[in-house]
DNA sequence: AAGGCGGGGCC
DNA sequence: GGCCCAGCCTT
């Protein structure tokens, strides 16, 4: 039914002189390189390139070995991590890397069902690692992967998970026949540079002459999702400032959103805009800022208010039980998510 | 099957 | 503004 030599060869020619030079992908005999895998693949979910290139030197630099992470802490990997976004992925990174080095003799693990049971390794990372770390056959389909080959074969993506499917036997056929590793990497590269969302350069594509949609100019596979309204949410956040110019810190709870990132104390994050005057408590308090983010779910803006912890104000604020005090030169090395960064910017007004 | 989970870059 | 990105997990 398919050919997969169509792909194959044109594709594998195109991507050995065309691949993004990566770090990750520098030397793959070497001896460190499955570790190397292991963590870019954490850092790319759901996360371009471009960006995962600000923190993956500077994570490898602090741990080069498996053996390293499994030292570290997860506040210490949070502190790279910070920034970086959805920072379960950190935390899971650390507990796998544990239990590669207790459990599987410090070695990536190369079979892709022992792969999955790992935290934070699902269908598309344990296939990764074993085609790309490994040169193992798989099935690893990511959104750039599923765009690709339904594109080329024109499959049918109404229902996305079927098509998935679909994909992935497609896929495993091609990298049972040849190069798994240089198939996955270049069908990646492939749909990031070429074969994109909007508007594919079809004319410098490799695969163009066997391509079922570039036959009848036809391009329209994108992900169709479902708009839905994103909610507005407001909150305050203090800057809690002690005569010594350190400011207090809490650590947020171990569920749910940026959870176990560090923060600067803050309200609940409410629909109900907060009734920006009229408390007299609050009327008191020195708003020095506001600040504006967009998470996927919700947007939130946060008033930002300055409170010296001597101050009688101090009394109409929660603070926190285990709380930390920081000086401003301080909170690089802490886990502080985008949204802190941008509060904290405040503390030099 | 659907939604939570970050953040930045693109248009 | 909306869309997208080397997905995974929980419910």
């Amino acid at each position: 039914m398919y050919k997969p030599n169509d792909i194959t060869y044109p594709l594998i020619s195109w991507y050995k002189s065309n691949k993004r030079d990566l770090p990750w992908r520098y030397a793959f005999n070497h001896k460190n390189a499955p570790y190397e895998i292991l963590v870019s693949e954490f850092m790319l979910q759901q996360t371009t390139v471009a960006t995962v290139l600000n923190y993956y030197d500077r994570f490898i630099e602090r741990w080069p070995t498996n053996k390293d992470l499994s030292n570290a802490t997860e506040d210490e990997v949070l502190e790279i991590w910070s920034g970086l976004g959805y920072y379960s992925r950190g935390i899971n990174l650390l507990k796998t890397s544990k239990i590669i080095f207790h459990d599987y003799a410090n070695k990536i693990p190369k079979n892709i069902d022992v792969l999955k049971t790992f935290p934070g390794v699902g269908e598309y990372m344990s296939s990764a690692i074993a085609s790309i770390a490994y040169n193992l056959p798989s099935k690893a389909v990511d959104t750039n992967i599923q765009r690709v080959i339904t594109r080329y074969y024109q499959l049918d993506f109404k229902n996305l998970a079927r098509n998935r499917k679909m994909v992935q036997d497609i896929v495993l056929l091609l990298t049972s026949n040849d190069s798994p590793r240089d198939l996955i990497q270049g069908l990646m590269d492939l749909g990031s540079s070429l074969c994109t969302p909007k508007l594919p350069n079809c004319e410098k594509c490799p695969l163009k002459r066997g391509c079922h949609s570039y036959r009848n100019s036809k391009f329209e596979f994108t992900l169709k999702k479902i708009k839905k309204m994103i909610p507005q949410r407001y909150g305050r956040v203090y800057l809690i400032e002690r005569s010594d110019g350190s400011y207090l810190l809490e650590r947020r709870a171990e569920k749910g959103l940026l959870a176990k990132t560090y923060q600067f104390p803050t309200t609940d994050w409410c629909e109900v805009k907060p009734p920006s005057d009229s408390p007299k408590s609050y009327q008191k308090m020195n708003i020095v800022g506001k600040v504006n983010h967009r998470f996927s779910h919700f947007t939130l803006e946060l008033t930002v208010i300055k409170v010296d912890y001597e101050s009688r104000d101090i009394k109409n604020i929660t603070v926190p039980q285990n709380g930390i005090w920081k000086k401003p030169n301080q909170l690089d090395q802490l886990g502080l998510s985008s949204l802190m960064r941008k509060a904290s910017k405040y503390i030099k007004v």
